[in-house]
DNA sequence: TTTATTTCTTGTCTTATGACAAGTTGATTT
DNA sequence: AAATCAACTTGTCATAAGACAAGAAATAAA
C-alpha cells in the first residue's frame, strides 16, 4: 500500500531505485480523524504529507473573518503548506481534515537530508513546485475569465471526490461566492 | 550598476562570494524596445531576465480570446515564465516590454550547471519559487475576498510604478475588470 | 429517539460589474 | 499639420452575485 503509493507520488527519471526506497523510508504512517486540524494558523509547519485517502482543505480567514477554503487535498496530493514549511514561518492558513484521513508523514529535518544528497530529489521539487505553481496561476486567471458556474463544473469535471465528500459550503466559498449563490448554481444544474 | 542589481536580487546567506562572482558572471546586458516581445506563446523559453530599469507584462488570452494580463515586472524582478522554462514546454503566456527596459538575461543552461553546483543556490532558487507561490496565493484569495476597487488601492500602494507606466486596459484585465468599469472605479477615488 | 446544531435552500431586495455603443482625448505616423 | 489609430470616458440597460432573513433538511449529540 505505502509503497505503491509514494513510487507513485515521487516517480523521477533521475531518482533511482535505492533512493527511492530511503526517501520511501523517511515517512511514517499517520490517521487523522474527521475535523482534526493538521496544521493550525500561527503555527510553523514541520512536515508535510502524502495523502493516501481521505479528504483535506486548507482555509484562510479574510479581513472580515470569514473562513475561506484555499484549496482541497485529495488522495495522492503533497498535503503541505509551502510557506511556513520552506521558510521556517508562522503559517496563515488552517489544514483540516475533511473525513477520517490515512498519509505518510515526512519530518522536514529529513527532507531536508534527501533534497541536498539526492539530485533528483532536488529536481523532483522543483518540478513539483512548478507544477504547484502553476495551477495556482490557472486558479487566479479562471478566477478572472470565467463565471462561478463554469468553475463549479470545472471543479465537478477535475475533482468530483470533492463535491461528493465536502460540506458544500466550503466548496462555495473554494469557489469564491456565498453558499446561498451556489445552492441556487446547483440548482440550475 | 549590473553587480549592485544582481547583489541585491542574489543575497542569500549560502552565496558566497566567489559564488555570488560566478552567477553574476552567467548574466549578459540585454535590452528591449517599448513594444518587444520577450516571449512568445507556443514558444520555449531558453533564459530568465533581472529586470533593471522599465516595465514589462505577461498575458494570456482567455477562452474568449481577450488579452489578459497575468503579471506586471518591475526593477529587481526577476523575468520568467517558469513553467516553460523548468518543464521546457511551450509558452502559454506571452511577455512583452511595456517600455524601454535594460535587463540582464542568463541561459537556461548556465542556470542549470549553477543550480546543480552551488547549494546555496539551489536554496536561494526553491525560497524564490516559494515567494512566487505565496503571492500567485494571494492573489487568488484577494480576487476572492476584496473588491476591484480595493484590489487597485492595494496595488496603487504596493507598486504604484505600474499605475504610472501602464496603460489603464492592461491594468483593468490584470484586476479581472473590464476598462470601462475600471475607468468608473478611478473616477470614484 | 428526541433534541440540538449545523448545513442547505429559498425569497426579496440591493449592488457591482458587464455588454454594447458613442464620443473624446491623446499619441503616432506620414 | 493632417490623418489615423489606440486609449480612455461616459451613457443606458442587463445580469450575476451579495446581504439579510426565515425556514427545511440533514447530521450529530444527548
Amino acid at each position: 500500500m505505502k509503497n505503491k503509493l509514494l513510487e507513485r507520488v515521487y516517480e523521477h527519471p533521475l531518482i533511482h531505485t535505492d533512493e527511492l526506497e530511503k526517501i520511501m523510508g523517511s515517512h511514517q504512517k499517520i490517521t487523522f480523524r474527521k475535523g482534526d486540524f493538521i496544521l493550525q494558523e500561527n503555527h510553523i509547519a514541520q512536515s508535510y504529507l502524502i495523502l493516501e485517502s481521505g479528504l483535506i482543505r486548507s482555509f484562510a480567514y479574510d479581513f472580515n473573518g470569514n473562513d475561506i477554503t484555499t484549496d482541497f487535498f485529495c488522495p495522492e496530493d503533497v498535503v503541505i503548506e509551502v510557506l511556513s514549511l520552506f521558510q521556517r514561518v508562522p503559517s496563515q492558513e488552517n489544514i483540516q481534515a475533511l473525513t477520517d484521513c490515512i498519509a505518510y508523514e515526512i519530518e522536514f529535518n529529513l527532507f531536508q537530508e534527501l533534497y541536498h544528497s539526492i539530485p533528483g530529489f532536488s529536481e523532483w521539487g522543483r518540478l513539483w513546485m512548478t507544477g504547484k505553481l502553476f495551477n495556482s496561476k490557472q486558479r487566479s486567471l479562471e478566477m478572472i475569465t470565467t463565471s462561478a458556474k463554469n468553475r463549479y463544473q470545472n471543479l465537478l469535471k477535475e475533482k468530483p471526490q470533492i463535491v461528493l465528500h465536502s460540506p458544500l459550503k466550503y466548496i462555495a466559498s473554494y469557489l469564491g461566492i456565498t453558499d446561498t449563490s451556489f445552492s441556487r448554481i446547483r440548482k440550475e444544474i
